[in-house]
DNA sequence: GTCCGACTTGAACTACGCTTCAAGTCAAGG
DNA sequence: CCTTGACTTGAAGCGTAGTTCAAGTCGGAC
């Protein structure tokens, strides 16, 4: 079993050590153990840490993603969390469609200044 | 002319009076005038907040923001840093599509712990 | 056996986006 | 005129997500 260690998941995930160590903190992940005083990690931890930069890039804080690694079926809580986080990602990928829509737009509109542009605002209000 | 004062416009559009103060220092929003000492408002100034509030939501900082408000269509580096900034939301975009997916899949499927769901990993990764 | 560079720790520091606080001003109603 | 309560200011504080630092440990190559 080849185990990694900090520098090596460091490298791999585009993390640095300290964050690493800061989320093994707030509970995202656990070394396989340890060499001395020296973390070493299962290579699954690079899986782990994609699913929570994913969650970081939808917007949940690492309290919400640690709370969601520990979940089972039985929590009826973190499924109604779940079900709002959904409906909160439908508004938040409706407003985020308007604003590239605007954007692009407002790349080759001639307004001044571009937020006055009056399809610019449509677009996004 | 019907102007505002600091409260009606927090009630308003949501934020705090202390907000309106903090956006106004970094150029987000100007007061009309002043009654004294106190602000007053044009009631455009909600209008105003209503973009704001979507640039944000749409992930800029307030320092991007304020750099938008002031733009002209001769400003070319704005223009391509908006471009760069809608291509950056298509990416968001999908994202917090699969992510969504995701959740409306997990709050019905039934793996113990639901992060090693193989649907739900396949669906986020 | 020794050395060194990468690791360890906790604490302090950073940036962002505000909020809260202390101290003071002042518009407006009685 | 006086009170009052909402406003004003700058400074400090807070939560999130880390990074940086100082001081120390130690695995592993020589």
């Amino acid at each position: 079993m080849t185990l990694l260690d900090i520098a090596e998941v460091a490298e791999k995930s585009g993390l640095a050590p300290s964050a690493l160590r800061f989320y093994e903190k707030r509970g995202l992940v656990e070394p396989a153990g340890r060499n001395g005083l020296r973390r070493t990690y299962h290579p699954d931890v690079l899986r782990r840490l994609d699913l929570v930069a994913c969650a970081r890039g939808a917007g949940f804080t690492i309290a919400e993603i640690a709370r969601f690694l520990v979940a089972t079926p039985s929590d009826d809580a973190l499924r109604a969390r779940m079900a709002v986080k959904a409906t909160e990602l439908d508004d938040a990928i409706d407003r985020l469609t308007r604003m590239r829509d605007s954007l692009r737009h407002a790349a080759t509109c001639e307004h001044v200044p571009l937020v006055e542009c009056p399809d610019f605002k449509q677009a996004i209000s």
